[in-house]
DNA sequence: ACTACCGGATTGGTACGACCAGTATCCCCA
DNA sequence: TGGGGATACTGGTCGTACCAATCCGGTAGT
């Protein structure tokens, strides 16, 4: 079988259809006995299939019978399960992640800056001096804008952060690895390097953040940060467009 | 029994063992057959409740035995948990979901200041404009900040934002509106309240957030939801120090 | 024709018993 | 003392059965 258990198999197979809209919310889930006909097996392993659904927070499993709740409802481990759906992943998805990474990537920078311990700063410099080289390519500077921010959001010790962080970098960042990988075959016998160049070019941000960072000024920092993430962001959605675009190829529903 | 079904009587038990620390992480919890036998239930109910305890990502559970993982492996469906296990919820935790909500409500007011449709935006200053009246007290103040941080909340439809935003204020702001009414009464006889309206005074950000807001300058806008929301969560992390302070006598469990 | 009610079919929750394939553990032997 | 194998133990699955809550369709009453 596809998992390592068969409620994985159901688990799995369930938790697709759901997000892929098969089911429309408040529609009745196939029940216990049917999910156990249908996949050749017991009421226990599509019992524990449907709990699982229950806790992701795409379903809702009552006597009565189980049904599929709307999206705003879900846990945030569904992010990954919804990145998962498509290989290129959603741009907007991506987008909406990033986003949200964003905000927190800001924050913490701002916070390393104004109350961060020196050993976390000193990373940071490194890391930044590194960016500031001219002989980078795009890929490059993706790779290091995402490195900084691992350090910026090192240098806090919050939980909560933490989880948050851990939940969408975990899910996300190991698919923008793949991503990653794509884009650099993409680019390796088509025009898309260039493009991807001319794109995330940070401009003056790497030097206001620097200066920032250096003269302690957490608002400069947030501000610089905020707009190479943007930029950041905005390249990612458009290498997310043109790989999929150029992916006409692919099956879409397998 | 103290939930709906043995199976949640038993994963609360385990679960809230586990969040106070019950456990090391790496340890072994109780085998499935143990549980049983403790609860006077079957396997199939313990097995049930380690599952959910793998899905919240407090325990990995596989052939041998179910072992706790670290806090950092959690989902974030644990931090209402975590908030749920004192009451008035640990100050520090408090705080630490209050940066990750002020990072995001920060962010999601620039973008509504900088991309927001107009309804939006008016209903944001319609709050600001109450938020400015000077008749207000500590509490009053309280609530319509985490208004006006709903109200650039709603501007925003990033679906994984919202499903952040919801994880944590279904259960932080659902505690906080609890904290609110313990601080009411605690306040109706003591000299809280001077002492709640004394902190909280949000000085000149309110005025700088509006004119911020009608210039339709994000960056202002950012930088007078930033000062204003840790304000905020200064005022609630002290009130909650001093509620758990004055509070020595009470039950625990109403 | 419409509504209100009622009973059978269905569903999830739980119980008991059993087997298998891995893991942990410890004891024995080299 | 160190390595290796026997054994108890664990979770994963299977099968059957009963209960209470819910759902749904039909029927009786208006």
């Amino acid at each position: 079988m596809s998992g390592q258990t068969r409620t994985e198999d159901i688990t799995c197979e369930l938790r697709d259809q759901v997000l892929r809209g098969q089911y429309r919310p408040g529609e009745r889930l196939p029940s216990e006995r049917d999910l156990a006909a249908r996949f050749h097996t017991t009421r226990d392993v599509a019992r524990i299939a449907l709990k699982k659904l229950e806790q992701l927070g795409i379903a809702a499993v009552e006597p009565g019978g189980a049904r599929v709740q709307p999206v705003s409802e879900a846990s945030l481990d569904v992010i990954g399960h919804l990145l998962d759906l498509e290989s290129p992943p959603d741009p907007e998805l991506v987008d909406q992640v990033l986003e949200v990474v964003g905000a927190l990537v800001a924050a913490n920078a701002r916070m390393s800056v104004e109350r961060g311990s020196r050993d976390d700063l000193a990373r940071v410099r490194e890391r930044i001096e590194r960016l500031r080289k001219p002989d980078l390519d795009g890929l490059d500077r993706h790779h290091l804008v995402q490195e900084i921010a691992h350090a910026f959001m090192d240098a806090n010790d919050n939980v909560v952060m933490e989880i948050v962080r851990r939940s969408l970098r975990s899910e996300l960042f190991g698919r923008m690895r793949e991503v990653g990988v794509e884009l650099e075959a993409l680019h390796a016998n088509s025009g898309f390097r260039s493009q991807l160049e001319r794109s995330f070019s940070l401009g003056p941000h790497v030097e206001d953040m620097a200066r920032a960072v250096e003269q302690g000024d957490g608002l400069a920092t947030y501000e610089a940060v905020h707009q190479i993430w943007n930029q950041f962001r905005r390249t990612v959605r458009e290498a997310l467009r043109l790989a999929r675009k150029t992916r006409v190829v692919p099956e879409d529903a397998p």
